[in-house]
DNA sequence: TTGTACGCGTTATCAG
DNA sequence: CTGATAACGCGTACAA
């Protein structure tokens, strides 16, 4: 089912059956209509393929995310998403496993596809992978965090403001000896500003940043309960902990709770990421609020907008975020 | 950056540097050397668009689900993911939420991509969409439930058989009066199936199936606590709940440990879908192990062998599930 | 408003 | 093992 058996069936050329589908105000009414009756005679499909190629164009993005796993990115997926297919194009997801060396493959495949642009989570990357998008020049979103270096444009909030704000909440709340976890540092720049956010706070209260009870943990529910005991037990005068990332604070208030530990009481407990479980804990925990499904949202727009040459500057959104005090602190 | 370009740097034609690309073993030597080097000096990418319109091939499967948000579907996604990567292909995903119409737009948008294969959760579609299927010819696996009237074939797990297995658990350890949650039934086969399940196991038991503690309600965890309220106040009897779907279970959960009721003692409660939060919970609950991830990898292994011709059949595989007995119940 | 000729970048085919 | 030639299905540019 090609355009030609189309356009002999509707008794045209196929260049008109091109312009019938892709700009309808260009032909007449009467062979418009001959066209489409056509077009669902005989079950036509354009051959996007063969479009994009000849028109030198695409109607697909790339997503690089680390994990597609994880729930934190289903939010910034769904909007770039939902935006992309309101204007006619697609996305294609992929999964670096937070490894700079995998994105670096995978936007190469993506680049082989010939994606009108493309849309990175992480911000660290590879020399070959900043080089590769310089030499395409496709558009490219970073999502991840507001940094210093992009690559082309930027839509996020700043992890070092957000993780300094609410350090500085919890100090302001009176409390003295705040404990701090994190994911594992290494390859994660978000976890890596969130620290820089807790310790610029701590060192402008004028306390010390106590690396015992700053800790690295995997990601999970466990990881949280583990991290608290361990934080409590062996620091007693830990009166706060800052989960800064997954469900970690999750974890903390269950075992919090199977240990009869009162929260805030005896240890307040914060979180990273407004998750919907959080505010139905008991008690409901505090945490900073963070514009995931509108960093989808922006991000594709913008790179609409350069796609369709609406635009040529290399944007820098800072989005923001909201600090949610609740009764576990 | 054309083929071309590479050809003239290495002193070949294009059909060489084809061939040293993608079958290098029938080059000699010192010629995939030479192209290899002209390559990387210029930093030559493929145009695989080019490549699959020629060929008529294509590494590109397409995926369309209910909902990208839902965390649900992620494991799958990831499943699918992993395998199509290894075997260098990439992934489309769309969102049709939970709508047949959009669906069948979404998937004749992949077939106006020429995707070598699809992956549809839904098993429940527009007759148009069937009949674009059959047309175009190409692979389809359908995930959401072991459907009798598959479009090709299909991967899952019988939520039938799920939500049966659950109910007679529940009446072996005793319990009488047995409530059931659900998600909407319209457009959701899988909650259709899984309230047959429960009906059936019911039957088997001699016992009615009272449509007074049937529950639908929307997705969410404020769902969950609502409806455990609504059954354990209007209908007093009820010994057990059985939530079919989504975290309503934790919801219920959360809510009875706010109204200080005994879990089981009160109510006992048994969810669906094991994910991590249910073990970590106090009580852990009862649940149905699913294999989502699994689901996912099996579903791009047997697309794959279907793509790549190592087979004809129309596969229907069944995964099975797990009954998870914990202190919930 | 419609059609013709050509090219997009690659691969299939067949000849050498 | 290598190359010439002709597609793949559509859009661009220009002509009618």
């Amino acid at each position: 089912m090609r355009m030609r058996d189309v356009a002999e069936r509707a008794g045209v050329s196929t260049m008109t059956v091109s312009r019938a589908l892709n700009s309808p105000d260009r032909v007449s009414p009467e062979v418009r209509r001959r066209v489409e009756e056509a077009v669902s005679a005989i079950g036509y499909v354009p051959n996007r393929l063969a479009g994009n190629l000849s028109s030198n164009r695409s109607n697909v993005a790339g997503l690089v995310v680390p994990s597609i796993r994880n729930t934190l990115f289903s939010d910034t997926i769904q909007g770039i998403s939902d935006v992309l297919r309101r204007h006619g194009h697609h996305l294609m997801v992929a999964d670096s496993g937070y490894s700079p060396a995998e994105e670096e493959a995978l936007v190469t495949a993506f680049v082989a596809q010939r994606v009108a642009g493309l849309v990175l989570h992480n911000t660290t990357h590879t020399p070959a992978l900043r080089a590769l998008i310089r030499r395409s020049g496709v558009p490219v979103v970073e999502n991840g965090t507001l940094t210093d270096d992009p690559l082309d444009m930027v839509v996020s909030y700043s992890n070092v403001d957000a993780a300094r704000a609410m350090t500085l909440h919890l100090l302001r709340l009176g409390y003295r000896r705040i404990g701090l976890v994190t994911l594992p540092l290494a390859h994660n720049e978000r976890s890596q500003e969130r620290r820089r956010g807790y310790s610029a706070a701590l060192a402008e209260a004028g306390l010390p940043a106590d690396p015992r009870i700053m800790l690295e943990m995997p990601p999970g529910l466990p990881s949280g309960c583990e991290a608290i005991v361990r934080l409590v037990e062996m620091t007693p005068s830990v009166d706060a902990v800052f989960f800064a990332g997954d469900v970690l604070a999750v974890g903390a208030l269950l075992e919090c709770q199977r240990r009869v530990w009162a929260v805030p009481g005896r240890v307040a407990i914060a979180s990273f990421d407004d998750i919907d479980l959080l505010r139905q804990l008991n008690p409901a925990i505090t945490t900073v609020r963070l514009p995931r499904l509108e960093v989808g949202r922006r991000s594709a727009e913008i790179l609409l907008d350069r796609i369709h040459g609406r635009s040529s500057e290399r944007v820098r959104v800072d989005l923001g975020f909201e600090i949610i005090q609740r009764a576990s602190t």
